[in-house]
DNA sequence: TGTACATCAGTGAACGCGCGTTCACTGATGTAC
DNA sequence: TGTACATCAGTGAACGCGCGTTCACTGATGTAC
């Protein structure tokens, strides 16, 4: 709605290249991404094209931080559904019988299973995708940190601050310490103590490396799905699975 | 030493396609392989390679395997490092589980940190290669299962033998039950006994799942590092993230 | 209000490059008698 | 032993393709007076 209709035109047009470079991207991978193909696609001469992005790196550019911030959003949205409607923050008066303290937890862990199911689904969905975030880096082509970084980090933000929370409110069961807890050097302190400061965390530096793990190894489990590294015959319901890797998961960090 | 001299320069020109091939798949990532660059650096015209190599699918697969071999000969060396020379296979056969439990514990656990170690080494000093294996797919290739599955499963294997040694000599800590042990699914049961019967283990069901669980997760670590999606100073010693890892990830099994 | 000018989208040709693959060929190296 | 023939490595040209990017240009759409 804002503009003049040039300038709406013009960023439809960008949208429309978006829609198609998201298209091409699905189909050939990112390394084989070409302006002119979109240009084809657009029904524009390839020199057009540029008019509108400055060259093939801003255009992957664009994709990737299109792909992150739909990644970030379906995971927002899942968990949004987790909170009853009109809830401001604490849940509690809507009438779920039974055990609370139970309940509770369930809801803490019903929280990190509907992140990591929707990052599954969004990387099988779309593999292509997928592969450009989280795959090989594209030869030649090297991400610029500034419009990166904040979508790129979505998830992981909303996968510690699940954790954080969930501590805040008492509702994590205690970790077994493996007696290595004392062990931690000094500068990796720092830098957990410098990523708890810069978040506002309060969770302590063994649930911050617990938290990272299940990250990786989330992402772990998702892309040997989605690249196919397990065997195509070997699990027959994958799903089931990912849902026994999920649980163990969970337990990591006492979800 | 076999053959006819013909035969010898034969292979050992094969042999120096796979170098130059495995030079520039470090340099330009196996997206921008080319069998003409390869030629080049032959120094021979392009159409000769074909006396060699098929095709550049062909060419590839060559180097997957090459790649898959080279980590897993690593692994392998990693491992029988650990055991003292001379040793032939099961020196504790005989039931001294009680004497020496947490030395032998220990043992056991050298073993997964030592294939840790060795895979993100070699992920993180050759990334490319690392990318092909385990990143996204390259575009239009498909590697064919015949040639691939034994080197590519090669890591699997020795982690969940590692995990099956310790558990026949009564080394592996009991796992906590997380309470979701009963819940496995019969499909899934199923598929993990077939793994089981083919590889002659003898561990349960869950620990199989979490000697896959692991395994995805270590990958997913060492790809996180690998492919830069830590941010690049967040963490000023990654090893030491990745020590913490690795213990949290022992303890999931045991070990 | 109409008119003169500026802005911008899109054109078409071109530059220079690289790729995979085929094909008929030249010579050198091996083999059989 | 020498000679006739077969095998094979490597050549060079060609086919047909696609790519990113630049540049001078044509027209249409907007803006200022």
């Amino acid at each position: 709605m804002p503009g003049t209709p040039r300038e709406r035109a013009r960023q439809q047009t960008v949208e429309e290249i978006i829609r198609i470079g998201r298209r091409h991207l699905g189909e050939v991978g990112a390394a084989a991404l070409s302006l002119r193909a979109v240009a084809r696609d657009l029904g524009v001469v390839s020199s057009a094209v540029y008019r509108y992005v400055k060259s093939r790196d801003e255009l992957l550019t664009l994709l990737l931080v299109d792909a992150y911030n739909e990644l970030g959003d379906e995971v927002d949205a899942a968990l949004a559904a987790l909170r009853p409607a009109g809830a401001a923050k604490d849940p509690g008066a809507t009438g779920n019988a039974g055990e609370a303290s139970g309940a509770e937890a369930g809801k803490a862990g019903e929280e990190f299973y509907a992140l990591a199911w929707t990052v599954r689904h969004w990387g099988l969905r779309e593999p292509a995708r997928y592969g450009l975030l989280f795959g090989s880096p594209v030869p030649g082509y090297a991400a610029p940190a500034e419009q990166t970084i904040v979508p790129g980090t979505r998830v992981v933000v909303a996968l510690i601050q699940i954790i954080d929370r969930a501590h805040r409110q008492g509702r994590l069961a205690p970790i077994e310490s493996n007696a290595s807890a004392g062990e931690m050097s000094p500068a990796l302190r720092e830098n957990l103590d410098g990523v708890r400061a810069e978040m506002g965390l309060e969770i302590p530096e063994p649930l911050m490396v617990r938290g990272v793990l299940i990250w990786a190894a989330l992402f772990g489990a998702v892309s040997f799905e989605v690249f196919g590294q397990y065997g195509g015959n070997t699990f027959t319901i994958p799903e089931e699975l990912f849902e026994q890797q999920l649980q163990v998961l969970a337990a990591i960090v006492g979800l």
